[in-house]
RNA sequence: GGAGAGGUGGCAGAGUGGUCGAUUGCACCGGUCUUGAAAACCGGCAAGGAUUCAUCUCCUUCGAGGGUUCGAAUCCCUCCCUCUCCGCCA
């Protein structure tokens, strides 16, 4: 959600800043509402004033033990017109949260401009792809000789997009996700965190994927919960309602959990393979910061995840998306992409943002400022550190040999007691 | 699932229809005292919103929603959550 007093302090601005990710604001439904909420609030509390008023003259005029009959003739019809009018201006104030919850996130002045992905800029690059001696096989053709990933049995199970893993390949994602929450635990300072994987509309609304992504979910109707979609929603979640102090800031939380997508819109797209699933496993970087020093935190969030990459020595780059490829609540976003041998292409693995307050204004996080001694919103980041199931991916087709085989990265072999090398059985 | 108890400010905990947005304690902030600190004492200290250059003023909020009333933290109804006991269960 946007400052609603920038919004209202200059509309102009704000409409300019959101055109630029090819979103339009439309100024004449705002400032009619606007207008119509500042008459009708202001008529609304001198109607409650003047009722709070005349009860607390009655309470008076008891306590003296007058008659208060006429005094509460006079207040009679008071109570029904205010009413009336807190209806209207609760009905106008809905309406007015549905408007506000639809407007995404003001871009960072150094995202850069731009209308898709075509515009994204990448910032570095890591590592150099693998020249093959040999036809490269994807990890589908990989899990097929291994015998290590079943794509029918998953239809048969529950439906496409899904995937069956087993034996070596099933210990492998294991391990990465081991690896993962080990490095950031250990070599990166965050505090790992288990949290549920149902989550309620509040929790969504606060993150922002409802009310607008609604489509994208998998929902559980009977309970009114839904599947998470990303660990941000239950991590950053911890700091709804809450006021933190000071001290706590920036706080690191790491947090392995299922994804669940219903990949709506996304027919025909990465069909083959776990490259879009369902179901997929993510290991998460959720990071509460002070509004000084959260595009500090944000380098800090990618390098994070960059280092997992380094340290399975897979080539990625490091992209920042323009304003027209930035996600709904973001105000800045790295996107990571590791090579893919068998797509001869870098493909997305992490996605690293900054929402400055846009989360935080919707989740009521906020931290008691020692320097004003005021209560304010704090700033939320996340990122993925990585996606495991790309990263399996990953590891297969660059790590693949000409018969088959695997070579284990070296930072997983302390996972797989040691193992160096999987053979095709 | 059955029975009972309870949800009040950062925390603890009073308050059962009328200056209660809320006694008090702790925590926190400022001051006095002190070489310094502690203690003691004095003062301040909820959040959100409207209006305003700012102040003043006003509105809302005592788990959530609805109701009764001139007036609700307080009475009634529904729901949610927490705790205790029983049952069941990983």
């Amino acid at each position: 959600m946007l400052d609603p007093y920038q919004l209202r302090a200059d509309p102009e601005a704000v409409a300019l800043a959101l055109s630029a990710r090819k979103f339009e604001l439309d100024l004449t439904i705002y400032q009619a509402l606007e207008a119509r909420r500042k008459q009708l609030q202001a008529s609304t509390q001198d109607l409650q004033a003047a009722r709070n008023q005349r009860s607390k003259e009655i309470g008076a005029a008891k306590a003296r033990g007058e008659d208060i009959a006429p005094l509460r003739a006079e207040v009679a019809g008071l109570g029904e017109q205010m009413k009336t009018s807190e209806q209207a201006l609760e009905a106008l104030q809905e309406e007015f949260e549905s408007f506000a919850l639809g407007l995404p996130n003001i871009p960072h002045h150094s995202v850069p401009r731009g209308q898709d992905e075509r515009d994204n800029i990448e910032i570095r690059r890591w590592g150099t792809p693998r020249e093959f001696s040999f036809p490269v096989r994807d990890h589908v053709d990989l899990g097929a000789l291994h015998q290590a990933m079943d794509f029918e049995a998953a239809v048969t199970i529950a439906s496409s997009r899904f995937s069956v893993l087993s034996g070596s390949f099933a210990r492998l994602h294991r391990a990465l996700i081991q690896f993962m929450l080990d490095t950031h635990t250990e070599a990166h300072g965050y505090r790992e965190v288990y949290v549920p994987y149902l989550v309620n509309a509040k929790s969504l609304r606060g993150t922002g994927q409802l009310p607008k992504f609604k489509d994208d979910l998998f929902e559980i109707p009977r309970q009114e919960l839904f599947l998470i979609p990303t660990a941000e929603v239950p991590v950053t979640n911890l700091a709804r309602d809450v006021i933190l102090n000071a001290e706590a800031l920036p706080t690191r939380y790491v947090c392995h959990s299922p994804c669940f997508r219903s990949e709506a819109g996304s027919y025909g797209r990465d069909t083959r393979g776990m490259i879009r699933q369902h179901q997929f496993e993510k290991v998460e970087l959720v990071q509460f910061s002070t509004p000084e020093t959260s595009y500090a935190q944000l380098e800090e969030l990618t390098a994070h995840a960059e280092s997992i990459l380094q340290r399975l020595e897979l080539p990625y780059r490091t992209v920042a998306l323009c304003t027209g490829d930035i996600g709904f609540s973001a105000a800045k976003t790295y996107d990571l992409e590791v090579w893919l041998p068998a797509q001869n292409a870098y493909r997305e693995i992490s996605s690293c943002s900054n929402f400055e307050d846009f989360q935080a204004r919707r989740l009521k996080a906020r931290w008691r400022n020692p320097k004003s001694g005021k209560v304010e919103l704090i700033h939320t980041l996340n990122g993925s550190g990585v996606a495991v199931g790309r990263a399996l991916v990953a590891v297969l087709e660059n790590y693949q040999q000409a018969d088959g085989g695997i070579e284990i990265p070296h930072v997983l072999r302390g996972y797989l007691s040691g193992q160096e090398h999987l053979a095709p059985p």
